[in-house]
RNA sequence: AGUCUCGUAGCUCAGCCGGUUAGAGCGCUACACUGAUAAUGUAGAGGUCGGCGGUUCAAGUCCGCCCGAGACUACCA
């Protein structure tokens, strides 16, 4: 027996098969039963549990399910083992906050020991929440053995590949410019300085320097700046290359001094009034207004400045290396300022990079142990070397002044002729969160990875991974790929995995561990040299591994170096310390690297997408992955992005609760390509539901209803397919269409394609048209091999679809296929995961057959067109329709479907129109695609003539395939081939078209017609009361009828046909029906009637 | 600011190498059908294919610029 439930409740499915999964073990069956050395490798990017899981993690995870499942069908061994990402930042913040405490407490007010502790325990806060969804979307991946990045044997791998890359000399301490708060103390991560009111609009001096051009008595170069601080670690000057320069003849406003400046020309009416050739000094030291200027002298691009050099504007440290140039930048602008940006390498990010490419270094000064800093040190003070500011605060950092620094260096340069002009301005400026003070851009030490040094090879490699979509691979990643900067490792933070580099006081040795082993034997080597009693701390956080010191080869101390390493290269590293590589599972490792599939959101193309790229390039030159699908954001329905802010966030629980997992899943799979933004809408999960899963549904109900009445159970012979009707052969050939080309999407990581052909075909095809026309055979008469051959074709169907959407919808696929297959017997398979994804069968596929049934479907819509057109009941049987024949091979084709269209739209007779009859109209068009590349700019003249053509030009066109054209004094020999030649009109009918198809309806109703008509009518109202009353399916009825002059003649003529559509045993015409009921029939016909059920 | 994606009917999306009536589903309206019935069919309304310019005989499709939405990265001297 077929399951024959009510009706469909996706979430009730979800939950019976969950339970069957689970107690039978299908996940585990679905892996063991492939062979280890058919593998298809998959990694799991690890996601955080320390926060609930959202909508879009479904959309994500769904994505990494269909690839795996599908792969699994088609015979690999898919393992997936899960992970969890459990360092980082957000989840240190997290733990600050609830334990009301900063950084800067950590250590003081709670040990680094509780505070890890504390870590520990918040970072698996929402494991079970995440286990739940994971189990309730129907996602597969082992959560009983996952990796967990804290794991001390997560961290050791982790440890070797640091130690494979500081061997390759490709780890190195260097310094960026980072946000920096001086009243802190410390660093500030790009998170911190983007929290809500750090930006804060102040007031502030700013100041245009003179810079003088070198070997020249009064020319400067002019440059802006808001931090006057900065002047003193001035190295450089730079210009935009396409920018307009000028050099402008006139007075210093302060000085009076005659002086010739350079600025762009676009900034020129910021400073400039009018040129007067006849000025005077005093005429521009009127104020801060702009000034007259005697004239412009010169005029030339950025580029032409390149090179140029400048003195000193404050010569308190002298570099260790040529410097003070003019550089080209591509940042340079001309909307604020004077287009020359002021560059100051040890405070500001581009003009770190500037200088570092032009090779200027920036100004130095050496601290007790010779290293190298900045001229303002860490609390914000000048170093003494700047012996006028010496110990001055640079910002407000409480510090009580009557003038600010910024203020008297402008008093300065004032003074010493090298002020252009000064003003307060107002800008937004980043503020420490917890101090509230002003951040300096600071250099600040790191510890670095080459990566740029990998560049070239990590984009080599990066052109063999396949995209999805491949925009994402060669723009997004590509270009971040060409422009690759070193990678930063270095964070101050306390949970993470330690850097395990130990240096001597000075800088000048260092060691990187690359084991446990290796840590053992040092601290051995440190224990007898400084007699000290160390172990390997059981747990290699901090801060027990800070605690460790270790010794120099030559018996120097050394400490670790205080970073944590960023949290990405933990899960960088996933391929090899998932398995605890190399100390373990070498074999393991070796079978599953590089990873076949990846997947994520398209946020991750710099984050985690990066990081194993990187680290597999530089330390194994290889690829970390072959595949990957970058998914897009989910969005909230007006495409807004969802945000607990907003309340616009979809609760995924609620969501798979209300609709089910297939039909969410399947709705984001289907609604758009995964990697375009899903603008999420309940509406349309709702919409898959009934369209898809609903059609889907009635389908197998259809099929079970009469299955059970008939106890199909698959268990005849199969039904040879020529001794098949053609609509099975039909439907046969497309199903096998559809393997081929939903086994091909799934293969080339199109799922939305591939649900799209699915829906396609159980909605427009099984659905709508194969079982449309085929419910007579399921329903009516005997066993017959007829019937036998439909409920076969339909069983294979679905059966089919059930393994097709197997990997996008999960649960509701099992369910069916297990209806199906528990009642036959036919697979051996327990589930829909265990069975084999179908291969198509091409000697089943017939596409001239295709073709002939797109035509049955064609003609009859056009067909029920015209009958609505001309108010024809579908009741009413007509005699023909005429049917223009485009080619011989057309006719055939329409006759072997002909009994089809007839009998689905109530036809007699199809006539075809051939040319001979003389009566076809035609029409012709030029085929643009072949002429237009012959005639070129002839093409219009000639659309002209062709379109003027009579049905004689057409004739003879058509009986000698040849034509003539001249355009302009150019002849053309054409064919018939160069034209498009329709027929869309047959005079004297109503016709429709569809394409090349034209049909034309006789609308002429005989007597028989009518009284046929009629039959038709009565058999639907005897059906109708049948049903009301509740009468079985099966029972026999009789039938009274009253005499009526359009009814008597249907019951003559078509009493035999009557009584066995309604399974009358008998039917009679009386004069007066006694207790009857009153039909209504068309034409306002009224009769009275009485059915009565024979048992 | 750079890089990338997207912009086609009220909504969600197709539209292949450029080729002449721009499609589907939903929604809306009307009609039909009724042994799949909380299903189905047919028809109608609804489009300056974001804008401007270019290439071409021909542009929704190719190129450039601009506008709008979004993501990432960097930053504002």
């Amino acid at each position: 027996m077929y399951k024959e439930p009510k009706g469909l409740n996706l979430s009730e499915i979800d939950k019976e098969i969950l339970q069957f999964w689970e107690e039978h073990k299908i996940f585990e069956k679905s892996v063991e039963q492939r062979d280890a050395d058919n593998a298809y490798v998959f990694y799991e990017g690890p996601p955080s549990a320390n926060g609930k899981p959202g909508i879009h993690h479904v959309m994500a995870r769904t994505i990494k399910d269909i690839f795996c499942r599908f792969q699994s069908m088609s015979g690999k061994r898919v393992e997936r083992k899960g992970g969890w990402d459990t360092h980082g930042l957000p989840i240190e913040l997290k733990v600050e906050s609830e334990l009301g405490i900063t950084k800067e407490d950590i250590g003081k007010k709670i040990s680094v020991d509780d505070y890890n502790k504390a870590c520990r325990e918040t970072v698996m806060r929402y494991k079970d929440l995440w286990d739940d969804i994971t189990r309730k979307m129907g996602y597969w991946v082992d959560l009983d053995d996952p990796y967990i990045t804290y794991k001390n044997s997560y961290i050791e791998s982790v440890w070797w590949l640091l130690k494979q890359l500081y061997d390759k000399d490709m780890l190195y301490k260097g310094y960026t410019i980072q946000p920096y708060s001086p009243a802190a103390g410390t660093g500030l991560s790009s998170h911190e300085l983007n929290m809500p009111g750090a930006y804060k609009d102040i007031k502030d001096v700013s100041a245009i320097a003179q810079f003088k051009v070198k070997g020249t008595e009064n020319e400067y170069f002019l440059a802006w700046t808001t931090t006057p601080w900065t002047l003193p670690s001035n190295t450089a000057l730079t210009v935009g290359a396409n920018i307009d320069y000028v050099k402008v003849d006139g007075y210093n406003r302060y000085t009076g001094e005659r002086t010739q400046v350079i600025l762009a020309k676009d900034r020129m009416a910021a400073y400039f009034t009018e040129a007067n050739p006849d000025l005077k000094p005093e005429e521009v030291k009127a104020g801060n207004k702009p000034i007259p200027y005697i004239a412009i002298v010169a005029e030339m691009k950025g580029s032409e400045l390149e090179g140029m050099e400048y003195e000193q504007l404050l010569p308190y440290v002298v570099p260790e290396k040529p410097a003070f140039k003019v550089l080209v930048g591509d940042f340079v602008t001309t909307e604020d300022g004077t287009g020359i940006v002021h560059t100051a390498p040890t405070f500001g990010a581009d003009d770190f990079r500037i200088a570092q490419k032009y090779d200027i270094p920036p100004l130095m000064v050496k601290d007790e142990f010779g290293n190298p800093g900045p001229l303002v040190d860490k609390q914000g003070r000048f170093v003494e070397e700047v012996t006028d500011f010496a110990g001055r605060y640079v910002k407000d950092y409480g510090q009580e002044e009557e003038r600010s620094v910024d203020e008297d260096i402008v008093i300065k340069l004032k003074q010493e002729n090298k002020l252009f002009h000064s003003e307060k301005y107002v800008h937004s400026y980043p503020h420490c969160w917890r101090t509230d003070r002003p951040v300096l851009y600071y250099p600040l030490d790191s510890w670095f990875i080459k990566a740029s040094s990998a560049k070239d090879r990590m984009f080599e490699l990066n052109k063999t991974i396949n995209w999805k979509p491949a925009s994402t691979g060669e723009g997004r990643f590509g270009k971040w790929l060409e422009n690759l900067q070193d990678w930063n490792l270095s964070r101050s933070r306390y949970w993470g995995i330690p850097l395990p580099i130990w240096r001597t006081e000075d800088g000048r040795q260092a060691k990187c561990i690359g084991s446990v082993e290796d840590l053992g034997k040092e601290i051995e080597k440190a224990n007898a040299a400084l007699g000290l009693d160390q172990t390997v701390p059981a747990d290699l956080h901090r801060p027990y591994i800070d605690e460790i010191t270790l010794v120099a080869d030559d018996g120097t101390l050394m400490k670790r170096e205080l970073d944590l390493i960023d949290v990405w290269f933990d899960s960088g590293s996933m391929p090899y310390a998932q398995w605890h590589y190399p100390f373990e599972n070498q074999e393991k490792f070796k079978n599953s690297f590089p990873a076949d599939f990846i997947a994520e959101g398209v946020d991750q193309t710099r984050g985690w997408f990066y990081t194993l790229h990187a680290i597999a390039t530089m330390v194994f030159d290889s690829v970390a992955y072959k595949n990957v699908v970058s998914n897009g954001l989910v969005l909230d329905k007006d495409g807004r992005k969802m945000s607990k802010r907003l309340g616009n966030a979809v609760d995924p629980f609620e969501t798979i609760k209300n609709y089910g997992a297939d039909a969410t899943r399947w709705y984001m799979i289907s609604n758009a390509q995964p990697w375009d933004n899903l603008k999420f809408d309940l509406d349309g999960i709702d919409e898959v539901r009934r369209k898809f899963f609903g059609t889907l549904y009635n389908t197998y109900s259809f099929f079970a209803l009469y299955a059970n009445i008939d106890k199909f159970e698959y268990k005849e012979a199969e039904v040879p397919l020529d001794q098949r009707p053609e609509i099975d052969r039909w439907i046969i050939s497309l199903l096998n269409t559809l393997v081929k080309e939903v086994g091909a999407e799934y293969a080339n990581y199109e799922p939305t394609n591939a649900t799209r052909k699915v829906m396609n075909f159980v909605d427009a095809h099984l659905s709508n048209w194969y079982v449309r026309l085929c419910r007579r055979r399921f329903w009516r008469g005997d066993y017959t091999e007829d019937k036998i051959a439909a409920y076969q074709t339909l069983y294979t169907c679905l059966s089919t679809i059930a393994k097709l959407m197997a990997p996008v919808s999960p649960f509701f696929s099992d369910w069916l296929y297990r209806n199906l297959n528990e009642a036959t017997a036919k697979e051996n398979h327990e589930s829909v995961h265990l069975a084999d994804f179908p291969k198509a069968d091409e000697a089943l596929i017939d596409k001239a057959l295709e073709q002939r049934m797109d035509y049955a479907q064609r003609i009859s819509s056009l067909v029920l067109s015209l009958r609505k057109k001309e108010r024809m009941r579908v009741r009413q049987p007509l005699q023909k329709i005429l049917l223009p024949v485009l080619d011989e091979d057309f006719q055939k084709q329409v006759e072997g479907v002909k009994d089809l269209v007839l009998a689905e739209v109530n036809i007699k007779e199809i006539e075809y129109l051939s040319d001979t009859t003389g009566i076809l109209k035609k029409r012709i068009k030029p085929n643009f695609k072949t002429l237009g590349r012959r005639l070129g700019k002839n093409m219009k003249a000639a659309a002209q003539i062709i379109g003027k053509m009579g049905q004689e030009d057409i004739a003879q066109i058509e009986s000698t395939n040849s034509y003539q054209l001249s355009i302009n004094g150019d002849t053309y020999e054409l064919t018939v081939d160069d034209f498009e030649i329709t027929t869309d009109d047959i005079p004297g009918w109503q016709v429709a078209n569809d394409g090349p198809l034209t049909v034309a309806l006789d609308v002429t109703i005989t007597d028989e017609l009518l009284a046929e008509g009629m039959a038709r009518e009565l058999v639907n109202r005897i059906q109708n009361i049948r049903k009301s009353k509740d009468f079985n399916v099966t029972d026999n009825i009789s039938v009274q009828l009253e005499r009526h002059a359009e009814v008597t003649p249907a019951v003559e003529q078509f009493g035999d046909y009557i009584k066995a559509e309604t399974l009358a045993t008998s039917l009679e015409l009386v004069d007066t029906v006694e207790n009857g009921e009153e039909l209504e029939l068309p034409d306002e016909v009224k009769v009275n009637i009485k059915v009565k059920q024979l048992t």
